[in-house]
RNA sequence: GCUGCUGUAGCUCAGUGGUAGAGCACCUCCUUGGUAAGGAGGAGGUCCUGGGUUCAAGUCCCAGCAGCAGCUCCA
C-alpha cells in the first residue's frame, strides 16, 4: 500500500520453498504467480497462519498459505460467504428482515445458516426456491467482497443505518479500541470479521437453501425465536449433487419410515406419545439381542436381577433423583397413602440390593446387569421415532468393586463393550474420556485414580480417544463410545461411568480383609444403551436388511406353478425342522413379481425357488438378496448356508 | 417447552366454500407363470378432536391432540 513497490519482501510456501515479491503485494498476486489453477481455485490466503482475505496486501516477510476452495477451510470460507450471500438474498426479497448471525457450521446436513427475524410475517418453505434463485443471481453479479475497517462509533452509525437492529448490542458490547469490519458485496453490508471469498462470483453453483426452522436468538431458550435459513455449499455443483443423494439416502433409511414398511413397531401417537409398540417382527429382533445380550452377561461374569418399574418417593429422595431430576419423572401414583414414583433410572433398586445385607471384599466384584424398562420426561419436542422416546429399555449394569479392583473392572468393560458392539456390526469407535468438571463430589484422590483408570483402559485398547477435561458428572469421570454406521453417522450408545455419589447418599460399606467398613466404588455402564434406540440405528445401518442372525425372516421358498406348491410346503418343513426362519410362498404370482416382493420389499436376503427343473433335480433355485444367484442347492445344502451366515452374523 | 409446517382410505398423497379422489396394499375371480410389478372386478372414509364463521366447511378462523423440521434441554 503505502511501501513503495521496490522493496521486496520473503514469502515462504507450505512446501518451505520461498519466492520474492514486492512490499504490498496481495494474497491473489501471489496465488496467480504459483499458477493459474491455483489462482482460481484461491479463496483466501493465511499469512503466518492468520486467514486473511485474499486482496489482503503483505508488506513484510512472512509465510503464506493459498486457502482453496476444495480445502476444509476453504469449504468453511465458501459456506460463510454463503451465508452473506443467502442473507443479501433475503433483505432483496425481504427488505424488512432483521439479521442476526450466519455462520459455517459443520454438520451432517447443513453447511451454513443465517438467523433471521421477520417479524410478524414469518417466511416459508415456499420461500425456499426464491431465496435459492435470488442468490444464483447476486453470485451471476459476481461483486467482490470488500472489507472495510471502522472505528465503534461509526460501526453503530453503519449498523443503524442498515436498520440491523441486533447487531447494535454486538457492537455496543464490542471494546472500543477493537477492529471492527464490515464486509460488503453489492449492496449488502454486514457486520463481520471474515475472511471472505474474493467476490460473490467465486460461490459458484454448488449451493443450496435446504429448509428453515425456528431457533433462539443466541441459541438461549429465554429469548425470542428467530427463523433459521439452513443452506449448504460445495466446491462444485456435483458435490453439492452428492450430498442431496446422502440427504436422500439418510431419509431413505429412517428408521420410522422402514419400521412401518417392515412392520416393525408403532408407536402410541395420541394413545402415548413417545410409547412403542414392538410389533411382532421387531419384537422378534429384540428378542434375539435380548437372547445375545444375556448369554454374553452370563459369560462375561455378569449376574441377572431385576427390579420393579416404581418405587417410594424416598428411595428418589435418598437417591437424590427428586432434588436433581424431578423435571424429568413423572408424577407419582398414590399407594396406601405412600407416594411412588416410576423409575427413570435402575440404579438405586440395585443399590437396594447391594444393601440387602452386610457385604465382604471378598464377594466382590458384583456385576449386577438388568435389562430395565425406565420412564423419563421428555419434552413434546423432542421425541423422535425410537431414538428419543419416554419409555425405554436400557441395558444397564452396575459393578460395585474395591478400589484395588478399579483397573481390572474398567479394562473388562471396555473391552466389552467393545465386543458387543462388533457382534452388531460396528467397527469404528470414537472414544471420550470425561474428567472432573468444576462442582464434583468426593475426595480428588478418587477421582484421580478412577481417571487414570478409566484412562489406563483406553490406552490398553489401542484406539484413539478424545478427552473433554472437566465434561465428567459431577459425581464421576467417564468413558463415552460413539459408533460409525455404514453411512458414516456417529451415534452414542455406550457409557461407562464411575459414581463416587450414590454409594455415600445410601452410606454402601463392605468390610475389609483389615475388619473395617470400606466404601464400595460403584461404575454404571449401558452398552447399546437403550433397546428402543440401538433397535433404530441397527434399522438405519442395516437399511432394514437385517444380517440372518437377527431377521425374522430368513429365507422364503416360492413355487413357480401350482404343481411345484406340494414341494415347495415339503421344502419349507424341513428347513423349518432345521431351525431356520422360513417361509412359504405359493401365491398365483409372476415368479418376478414373488421375487420383488421377498427381496426388494421385504428386504428378505434368501429366496429358494422351486419349479419343474428342481421338482426333477431335487435340488432349489437360490437366489441371494447381495450375493446373486448361489446356483441350484439341496435344501441341506441351504440349510448350512443359511447356518453359516447366521454364525458369521452377515 | 419454543418457532414454523403438517394431519383426507392400511400406506404414499391429490383435492378451487357446494355429491370424497388416485396409486400401492387388501378381498374375489381369471391367469400357473422361471428371477425387480400378469389381468379384471370389489370392498374400504368420524377428511385428527372440539368449538366458531357461513345458506353451505375436508377447505376459512380459534383451541386442543398428534406428527415433522429445528432450537433449548438431556446424570
Amino acid at each position: 500500500m503505502s511501501v513503495s513497490s521496490d522493496v521486496e519482501i520473503k514469502i515462504t510456501l507450505p512446501d518451505g520453498s520461498e519466492r520474492v515479491y514486492a512490499a504490498g503485494t496481495t494474497g491473489a498476486d501471489i496465488a496467480a504467480s504459483i499458477g493459474k489453477g491455483l489462482a482460481k481455485a484461491a479463496l483466501a490466503i493465511r499469512v503466518n497462519d492468520v486467514p486473511l482475505d485474499l486482496s489482503t496486501s503483505i508488506d513484510a516477510d512472512a509465510s503464506v498459505a493459498v486457502v482453496t476452495r476444495d480445502s476444509a477451510e476453504g469449504l468453511t470460507m465458501l459456506r460463510h460467504s454463503g451465508a452473506h450471500i443467502m442473507a443479501d438474498a433475503v433483505k432483496r426479497m425481504r427488505p424488512d428482515a432483521k439479521l442476526w448471525k450466519g455462520p459455517a457450521v459443520d454438520d451432517e446436513r447443513y453447511g451454513f445458516y443465517y438467523d433471521i427475524d421477520f417479524g410478524d410475517k414469518p417466511i416459508t418453505d415456499d420461500d425456499l426456491p426464491k431465496i435459492e434463485k435470488l442468490m444464483a443471481e447476486i453470485v451471476a453479479e459476481d461483486s467482490p467482497f470488500e472489507r472495510v475497517v471502522v472505528d465503534k462509533p461509526e460501526a453503530l452509525r453503519i449498523a443503524r443505518d442498515l436498520e440491523d437492529d441486533y447487531k447494535i448490542p454486538i457492537l455496543e458490547r464490542t471494546p472500543d479500541d477493537d477492529e471492527i469490519s464490515f464486509y460488503k458485496h453489492g449492496g449488502f453490508t454486514d457486520l463481520c470479521r471474515g475472511p471472505h471469498i474474493p467476490s460473490s462470483g467465486k460461490l459458484g453453483d454448488g449451493f443450496a437453501v435446504l429448509s428453515i426452522a425456528g431457533a433462539y436468538l443466541g441459541d438461549d431458550a429465554s429469548n425470542k425465536m428467530l427463523t433459521r435459513i439452513y443452506g449448504h455449499a460445495f466446491a462444485t455443483k456435483k458435490a453439492m449433487e452428492a450430498h442431496k443423494n446422502r440427504l436422500a439416502e439418510a431419509t431413505k433409511r429412517d428408521h420410522r419410515r422402514i419400521g412401518k414398511e417392515l412392520d416393525l413397531f408403532s408407536t402410541m401417537g395420541e394413545f402415548g406419545a413417545g410409547l412403542v409398540l414392538w410389533h411382532p417382527k421387531g419384537g422378534f429382533i429384540r428378542h434375539k439381542i435380548e437372547e445375545f445380550w444375556r448369554a454374553q452377561h452370563l459369560d462375561g461374569g455378569y449376574d441377572i436381577v431385576y427390579s420393579p418399574h416404581v418405587a417410594k418417593a424416598d428411595l428418589w429422595q435418598t437417591s437424590g433423583h427428586l432434588d436433581f431430576y424431578a423435571e424429568s419423572m413423572y408424577s407419582g401414583m398414590d399407594i396406601d397413602g405412600q407416594q411412588y414414583l416410576l423409575k427413570p433410572m435402575n440404579c438405586p433398586f440395585h443399590v437396594m440390593m447391594f444393601k440387602d445385607r452386610r457385604r465382604s471384599y471378598r464377594e466382590l466384584p458384583f456385576r449386577w446387569a438388568e435389562l430395565g424398562t425406565v420412564y423419563r420426561y421428555e419434552g413434546a419436542g423432542m421425541l423422535h421415532g425410537l431414538m428419543r422416546v419416554r419409555g425405554f429399555t436400557q441395558d444397564d449394569a452396575h459393578i460395585f468393586c474395591t478400589p484395588s479392583q478399579l483397573d481390572d473392572e474398567i479394562a473388562r468393560v471396555l473391552d466389552f463393550v467393545l465386543d458387543m458392539l462388533r457382534a452388531f456390526g460396528f467397527e469404528d469407535f470414537d472414544l471420550e474420556l470425561s474428567t472432573r468438571p468444576e462442582k464434583a463430589v468426593g475426595d480428588v484422590a478418587i477421582w484421580d485414580t478412577a481417571t487414570a483408570a478409566l484412562r489406563k483402559a483406553l490406552d490398553a485398547s489401542g484406539i484413539a480417544y478424545d478427552v473433554d477435561e472437566g465434561g465428567g458428572a459431577f459425581y464421576g469421570p467417564k468413558i463415552d463410545v460413539k459408533i460409525r454406521d455404514s453411512i458414516g453417522r456417529m451415534w452414542q450408545c455406550s457409557t461407562i461411568q464411575c459414581d463416587f455419589n450414590l454409594p455415600d447418599r445410601f452410606d454402601l460399606s463392605f468390610i475389609g480383609d483389615d475388619g473395617g467398613t470400606h466404601r464400595p466404588i460403584m461404575i454404571h455402564r449401558a452398552l447399546l444403551g437403550s433397546l428402543e434406540r440401538f433397535f433404530g440405528i441397527l434399522i438405519e445401518n442395516y437399511s432394514g436388511c437385517f444380517p440372518l442372525w437377527l431377521a425374522p425372516v430368513q429365507a422364503v421358498v416360492l413355487s413357480v406353478g401350482e404343481r411345484h406348491a406340494d414341494a415347495a410346503s415339503a421344502t419349507v418343513r424341513e428347513l423349518r425342522e432345521a431351525g431356520h426362519r422360513v417361509e412359504l410362498d405359493t401365491s398365483s404370482e409372476k415368479v418376478g413379481a414373488k421375487i420383488r416382493n421377498h427381496l426388494w420389499q421385504s428386504k428378505i436376503q434368501l429366496v429358494a425357488v422351486i419349479g419343474d427343473s428342481e421338482l426333477e433335480s431335487g435340488k432349489l433355485a437360490v437366489r441371494h438378496r447381495k450375493d446373486g444367484d448361489l446356483g441350484a442347492l439341496s435344501p441341506a445344502e441351504l440349510s448350512s448356508d443359511i447356518s453359516r451366515r447366521v454364525r458369521e452374523r452377515t
